[in-house]
DNA sequence: GCTACACTGTCGCCAATTTGACAATTCGGT
DNA sequence: ACCGAATTGTCAAATTGGCGACAGTGTAGC
């Protein structure tokens, strides 16, 4: 598969760029590309497992729904992330539902290929073992944000999270949300969203318009935000 | 190190079981004992790695203190479970203060003798690396639950969470745990923790007593809080 | 057996959040 | 320019949970 023309993108992920020459060249050989429309679902929890993907180009939403029905948001995945890598690995179902949440461009990668290129050269093994940990302490941080924090801080950090991607690939103050998607995200009513965002308003930290979120003061937001 | 009293414990650790008898061999002479008083700290957030812990004796509460300074609790770890896995495997600082509970006694295995280890044995890498999953897994759960369920629910997961154990070693359907406690585990005021726990055992779900809960239908309480 | 201390059971009040409702605004397509 | 769908802004009522207070109860140590 030629996937030339994505390797600037994704080599703006470290983790990926810090692979050796010859693994990337290998992996780009190995993946396949996948389109997939605005609305449409892409993994389904507690499905088997067919390897890893990347998001090229679109937005990937991670959710999982309760039993009340309800939807609760994990994240939005931009161009440059990797993500379904915990099923390649153990093999067990999927933990999320995705979907894409605009016209979506995918990498994949069969976890077949993937285990036989991690067969022939185990010294990749460490490399993939610290991406895992990477992922542990992200949901660490998610936890800790979750349970610790108000819910204005919390807010506060997603914004700043959203604004610079999942792993901070994309810098951009002008994020693309409605209040009602971050009412799902952190698992509470639009009503207090709208309420909380008005705050920040009011303090000039942010411009809300209709269906998007400008930043005027990244930094004070992420500063302030654990308070 | 001479471990071979707490090899049946060790091996009622499904991971831990499920490695070839060779390995295990050299794992447990590379090990240390180290015990440790009731009410001392044995990691910091934050701190270098030395290496990988199990819990023979006594227990561990792992723990976070917020910006407030409020304590929140992950979890406790009793007999047979193993942690501190992350830091040793991406070199990178802890991510919890880790205290014990009661005066407990611990196995450690040094960082470095155990990446020795791996180098000379590359083939045990698939197995850290479901290692790894699985706890990612229980991370996510863990986030599931504090972000998508009633309090009720989560007081009730977590009682069964309690009686196996961390890693569903030992089956107790009594746990040792004050209501204090309790509610710093799920973040909330432990007059919240009272009232539930009397609505519970009012339906016959528990039985309250001083400094811990008898769980009378454990299965029933696995159901329901699903709810 | 007594005592100090830790833990439990329960109030009532207060702040934060949910829920439902409804009007106003924005945007894309025609 | 107009229309319908999506989104935002706001209110009030009901609920939940936090917090301080305080009495009652169990337990370990003397």
């Amino acid at each position: 598969m030629n996937c030339e023309q994505y390797k600037p993108l994704l080599m703006k992920n470290p983790w990926f760029a810090m692979l050796p020459a010859s693994t990337i060249k290998q992996l780009l050989d190995l993946c396949k590309l996948k389109h997939i429309a605005r609305g449409e679902q892409l993994l389904a929890k507690d499905a088997e497992a067919d390897g890893m993907y990347c998001v090229l180009e679109g937005k990937i939403k991670i959710s999982n729904v309760n039993r009340e029905g309800k939807e609760m948001v994990l994240t939005w995945l931009t161009a440059g992330t990797w993500f379904g890598e915990i099923s390649m690995f153990d093999g067990l179902p999927r933990t999320h539902d995705s979907f894409a949440e605009s016209d979506s461009q995918l990498l994949m990668i069969p976890s077949q290929s993937f285990h036989r290129l991690l067969l022939a050269h185990p010294e990749l093994y460490p490399h993939f073992m610290k991406q895992l940990c990477e992922r542990i302490r992200t949901v660490f941080a998610i936890l800790d944000e979750t349970s610790g924090l108000s819910l204005r801080s919390q807010l506060m950090k997603r914004l700043v999270m959203l604004s610079n991607g999942w792993n901070a690939a994309s810098q951009q103050d002008e994020i693309q949300v409605s209040q009602e998607s971050l009412a799902r995200l952190l698992n509470t009513s639009r009503q207090t969203i709208n309420k909380l965002l008005q705050a920040l308003q009011r303090e000039k930290l942010i411009e809300v318009k209709y269906g998007k979120i400008k930043l005027l003061e990244p930094e004070a937001l992420r500063s302030q935000s654990d308070l």
